[in-house]
DNA sequence: ATGTTGGCCAAGTGCCGACAA
DNA sequence: TTGTCGGCACTTGGCCAACAT
């Protein structure tokens, strides 16, 4: 997880790796996650008024906010008044001077304030968020508004290429069963592919469902509430039993009470629902679907992979993705703001709308193939020599990149995509930026010489009817002026781009517009939405430092070195000595807070953890829940997740102070870069934070396409 | 050509596109070019002092430059002062008070001139030019000193990902004969595989070289400044006629006449030479050295492409490629600024150097046949079979493509590319800026399961004995610590990745450096540079408008409809009616000012051109130069090109203002998208600027790869 | 010839309570 | 309770010539 050292924007990092062979005997379960959402609640939120903005003026702080998260002020002085010093995502530290005056009295933030509302570009409308953790430290974060923050800067490749490119390197990647990155920005560009690993295996391995049974889901309206929907599960099987047997997407198959179930789509995924009566099932928890090769094992605290799953990593997430959980069809496999690299989203966004597990194998699929044969028009005897020469390799991987392969190749044949003629694809002179937004309309790369025509994708699926086909045109022609290519997907590509283009990140409007859109044929894909109840919480923070400051009239006096590797046992006792009930400001509102290197501790400890819980007012539950306890939602300010998007920003383990120090500047030591690289989390897996928050997250692509080759999160 | 919305820095955008049955029959033969470059001469460069960046004052403009290009100041005035109007490379105005003041008088820009610092975030160091063009405009660019402008946003897709799709991007499109698209950064990633189309043309169609002959070629010194050498063609023959049969890449073996000729490579480009003795041969020019297609015709004013060359778009940005024209090894296919997209550079830069044409060939093979096989170490029988899978299209095309990947196939095998074993890949716990950094040492994504242990590519080529195995260890591992792995491309890629982190743009420090890293053993390669001649001259300045605009005293009315497309027949005469010799502010030193519009008028009538180069004092030299009269360099300024980066930011006819009108913000109106691109300049080849500016470049790749399959720039 | 500095005035920044929503 | 405004210091911006190099 990192966040945009310009615009603090947040995004994952994520890598598939193939599993190795010991871990494909000894498959990877992650252990139980109790309740999935763990929030501070010591913060506040506020949308920045013109007052606020404006250089003649400070910050009004509400005063229950100020109370509520801001140290005591000193009532003593006149005026009362103290400085505040708050940390960015960077690390950056903030100086405010806060003071308590005026008739009536209101809290206010003056001297520092404008500094930081100009370092940080603030408008009117963009948002902060105070938050103080349990490490006693005061933490700042900021939303902007929509304005699409990330410049686009020159172009490095056609998207043409890109596309080409992109899947072909995914391919590529589950041809040789190797590891494959990518970067997941979930404001800019949501998936509803990638879900938090802990939903995913609560849902898939900690919860029973079958048919007949009653089940709710949650939907996003127009007006960015949040109703509930009721249903009842008809049928459990594959999708696509052929393409994806076992696989988990959209396995159910439901009945919706309401009459506007015409709407809803028939099918959802298990994590999706949340089923009215449910089976907790630890300790020993048997997975409702064996899947290979999770499934061959019992959950059970497997060593490797213990503590390493972080859950407030998954809760902070979560509430990012609350933009992105909309099931509006946005499945690019990777992109970031519109203003940055929007080569993928909007077209593999519109067109493909409905076609959500199997489009990106089958594009990847094509990808490979074109590359292979040099022609679209494939021929199935090809493909298999291709199949063939393979896995020289041998041994369990090659079996399932073969296995992948497979997939694919059938994949190609099913989808029977076309290559016709193409028409004229022109963009030559188009600045970079407006150039990308419409070249990410193209899928494929126009075969010459150009002509007029069209290059139509049909992809046929059988279990889904949405009569797509037009949709597709435009994945392959940018241009409208052609006769026969005005189809549904250009406007809902236009939509996508516009909206992005727009910076809208209100979700209620994401959906409306969704629904303006495609009501018509296609909103039977947009309405299924995951359940939010838990997204509705305030992202978590990371504390890079392991230092516990003092700060106001707190006593504990526990610093921890800064800039080392620490030994997190050793630390964690003298942690557990210092941080004691009473170092808290506040300690019924004091809550294990979402610090990923403090949650390393706390769930390698679950004895200190529970000693922390049980001197908390917190709403605690199940094993791990106690150490990190639940958020409890008040209501009283907006959800962050709605207004703000903050989130951890994880360096290696005190290495880094900021992203700024490592993106800002000349690298006149390039030895300094290379010791970077050196420390990452891959060399030592079990201490990482990184490879814990990478871990925290299933690309759920995963689940149709890398599963089968054994991949895992690193 | 662009120009970054954000740092004004320029790039270009280069499309190869499979010749169509027709043009393969009626190959392209650009029109002759006369001498090569053609500059305005009404210019000046300053590098900003620190009072001219300062708040606290104005910018000291030097007396002459101010007398030479400003409109002469009204000296009844008291003080004599007046308003400027400059505009940018996006075409935004930029006013400023220009006033003559001070004891003693000095020239200085007051009023408007803060804003404009800070609006372009100038700083000391930085460089700005103001150029006066012949259409009586005050034009106005930047050139940011060095730190890296383009701040890196998120990244989309791992490196790893990036590089295998990439160089599946363009095996794709060698196999599909389909286009390919790249972005070009001459500032940040020079090349030299990235040649002006005129100089090509000139030195391969026209000019007759033999051997025996004496030449000269021009060499960067340590202090930037100029040398030439001398010698003695000994040998015309292919630099390898197996892989490249009539390829002009290199193949003059020359004999140096100086002590100093051990460390100059024995084999150069015509290009690059300078012969003493030329034949200028038109109208009727033979190539020296036919070379399918190309080759097949003579050189005559072919309809189609008749007017599309635009000799002032090569000059201008030849001057752009000052930095990159060096010859150090920079064979990067595309990328741009270090805080941009460092992806490619550096990697193909530094342990490849002197791997020159078949570099990449060798690489997109490689990338080919790994995604093809799933398994990098090869097997011939199966790069046969994709062969003969791969051309199911039939006829011409798919000949070649066929041919492309022949050479591809022949080249991997060649390259003996193998994959070891593969170490400790470590980086998806840094930041995405950072991360690409190190990745970009990358070249293969690392085969599972991690091992300890090196994949190693091992290149052997006939012709070139330079000892870069050892610097090839680094592309594929950036481990550092990893035993072994300390080879000389470490310090390469290093020096690479500082020298563009540092944003250092001086070509001495570039080529000093180069000589100090590679002097021992890859010096030899380094020591070839271009004529330099022609590109110490500053870059053009494109007219998106066609207005003759009045200014000053210029009594020319002439004003063309902006945002139309114009018919440049009927508007010539408009065009040549009105702008007569006296419209010029000075007819003494009016040139034909590269304006991509107004270029086109040139070329279409020389009659006229004629008459405006007569009545000029411009050194104008055979048939198009008269029209483009030839940049007389006046030595008093800093070339631009060595201070100052701008270029031609081309919008379509008249339709786009600037860049921050298209890039900027809202397309709430998805229409203008759509329709902005459906004025794609490949709609109407022959009068799209765009694509007369795209086709004044020859991607050298394309000597070696792409032309192969008959591909061409549209 | 031109880069830097101090003087000077104007404009903007920023803290304050008043007032109103 | 809190957003905005006028008042009023104080800082900064910015134009000028003097001075220095």
């Amino acid at each position: 997880m990192h966040a945009d050292a310009e615009t603090d924007e947040v995004y994952a990092q994520m890598t598939l790796q193939p599993l190795s062979p010991e871990e494909q005997k000894e498959p990877f379960l992650p252990i139980e996650l109790g309740a999935a959402s763990k929030q501070p609640t010591n913060y506040f939120c506020k949308t920045l008024t013109a007052s606020d903005t404006s250089t003649h003026g400070g910050f009004s702080v509400p005063r229950r906010s100020a109370e509520k998260v801001f140290p005591p002020l000193d009532f003593s002085l006149q005026p009362p008044c103290q400085e505040l010093i708050a940390k960015d995502l960077h690390d950056n530290e903030w100086k405010f001077r806060h003071i308590f005056r005026g008739q009536p009295k209101r809290h206010l933030l003056t001297t520092g304030w404008s500094v930081f509302v100009s370092a940080k570009r603030l408008v009117a409308g963009d948002s902060v968020i105070f938050i103080w953790n349990d490490n006693n430290q005061l933490l700042l974060g900021i939303r902007h508004a929509n304005r699409p923050q990330t410049i686009m800067p020159s172009s490095v490749l056609s998207s043409d290429s890109m596309h080409i490119g992109l899947l072909a390197a995914a391919a590529h990647a589950a041809a040789t069963n190797s590891r494959f990155t990518i970067f997941y920005n979930p404001r800019a560009s949501p998936s509803e592919f990638i879900i938090p690993l802990a939903k995913y295996v609560k849902s898939v391995y900690h919860t029973r469902v079958s048919v007949g049974m009653r089940f709710r889901m949650l939907f996003e309206t127009e007006e960015s509430s949040v109703r509930r929907y009721m249903g009842t599960i008809t049928t459990i099987s594959d999708l696509d039993s052929v393409r994806w047997p076992n696989s988990h997407w959209r396995s159910v198959k439901v009945g919706w009470d309401e009459s506007t179930a015409g709407e809803k789509q028939p099918r959802v995924s298990l994590w999706e629902i949340e089923p009215l009566t449910t089976f907790p099932m630890y300790p020993t928890a048997f997975p409702l679907r064996l899947k290979r090769p999770w499934a061959s094992g019992l959950p059970s605290m497997h060593g490797m992979f213990n503590g390493r799953l972080k859950n407030d990593d998954f809760a902070r997430y979560s509430s990012l993705m609350w933009l992105g959980d909309g099931d509006r069809g946005a499945q690019s496999l990777n992109f970031q703001g519109v203003g940055a690299s929007p080569w993928l989203q909007p077209r593999m966004d519109s067109p493909l709308l409905g076609l959500k597990p199997d489009t990106y194998q089958q594009m990847a699929a094509a990808a490979l193939e074109e590359i292979r044969t040099g022609d679209p028009s494939k021929q199935s005897s090809a493909l298999l020599q291709f199949q063939q020469t393979q896995n020289p390799n041998g041994g369990l991987n090659s079996v399932y990149a073969n296995h992948v392969l497979q997939q694919m190749q059938y994949q190609a044949q099913q989808s029977s995509l076309q290559t016709v003629q193409h028409g004229h694809s022109q963009y030559s002179g188009n600045p970079g930026f407006l150039q990308s937004q419409f070249q990410q309309l193209h899928l494929h790369n126009p075969p010459a010489p150009p002509q007029q025509g069209h290059q139509v994708i049909q992809q046929s699926h059988q279990e889904m009817q949405q009569q797509l086909s037009s949709g597709c045109h435009r994945i392959s022609d940018v241009d409208s002026s052609m006769p026969g290519s005005e189809s549904a997907s250009q406007s809902q590509s236009s939509f996508y781009q516009q909206n992005l283009l727009e910076g809208n990140n209100d979700p209620s409007l994401h959906l409306h517009n969704g629904f303006r859109n495609f009501s018509s044929q296609d909103s039977s894909n947009l309405v299924s939405l995951p359940r939010t109840d838990q997204l509705m919480a305030p992202e978590g923070w990371p504390s890079k430092r392991l230092a516990v400051e003092p700060l106001g009239h707190i006593e504990s006096r526990s610093v921890q070195p800064k800039h080392e590797n620490v030994n997190h046992q050793s630390n964690m006792s003298h942690f557990a000595g210092t941080l004691a009930p009473q170092s808290a400001r506040d300690s019924s509102s004091v809550q294990a807070y979402g610090a990923n290197v403090d949650n390393q501790f706390l769930s390698s400890s679950f004895a200190f953890q529970d000693g922390m819980a049980g001197a908390r007012g917190g709403s605690s539950s199940g094993t791990v829940s106690m150490a990190i306890p639940l958020l409890r939602y008040s209501g009283e300010d907006l959800p962050p997740a709605d207004t703000l998007a903050t989130s951890s920003c994880l360096g290696e383990s005190g290495t880094f102070n900021s992203l700024d120090n490592m993106c800002g500047v000349n690298p006149s030591q390039d030895g300094t870069f290379v010791k970077v690289c050196n420390q990452g989390p891959l060399e030592d897996r079990s201490t990482s934070p990184d490879s814990a928050a990478t871990m925290s997250y299933v690309v759920s692509w995963s689940i149709y396409l890398a599963s089968k080759a054994n991949w895992r999160t690193p």
